[in-house]
DNA sequence: AGCGTGACGAGTA
DNA sequence: ATACTCGCCACGC
């Protein structure tokens, strides 16, 4: 539940009669794929951009970047992240607690490092899409 | 049927 | 570490 209930509005379901909805005019094929997939990740790890797009065959990592920014709401957002670890400007603090709360592995901060904000540790927060998931959706 | 637009990513300097 | 470049490709004009 934490999934905190989002804005149904993103999920064009049953648009029977040309809805004049916000965000939700009819979510492209594509975007639904990608959502399908943001879906799966595990509490506690992520995925990126690319590894998204790999999964999917199809399209590219600005392409699931595109569909976060417009849909992301939809779904656990904070779980499809940069391949770097950098947390996204403006995403800081909201998903910062996230990765607190599921124990996502951060880096721990270099002194040199102070005042920077934590990264992720993508050698052991990357999710691979888990062993059975491969090949699906 | 183009064309511009990116919550990207890898490469290079 | 930073700052570029270039390729990527679905989507809405």
């Amino acid at each position: 539940m934490s999934e905190q209930s989002l804005p149904e509005a993103a999920r064009p379901e049953q648009t029977g009669d040309a809805p004049p909805d916000l965000t939700g005019d009819a979510l492209p094929e594509y975007a639904e794929r990608v959502l399908d997939v943001a879906e799966l990740i595990p509490p506690g790890r992520v995925m990126t951009y690319g590894d998204v797009a790999e999964w999917l065959e199809t399209g590219g990592p600005r392409q699931v970047g595109r569909v976060m920014a417009l849909y992301g709401g939809a779904v656990p957002w904070w779980r499809v992240v940069r391949a770097d670890g950098v947390l996204l400007p403006g995403h800081e603090l909201r998903a910062l607690d996230h990765y607190r709360a599921e124990g996502t592995p951060l880096k721990a901060a270099s002194r040199a490092a102070e005042g920077h904000l934590p990264r992720l540790d993508m050698r052991r927060a990357r999710w691979d899409g888990g062993e059975r998931a491969q090949g699906h959706i």
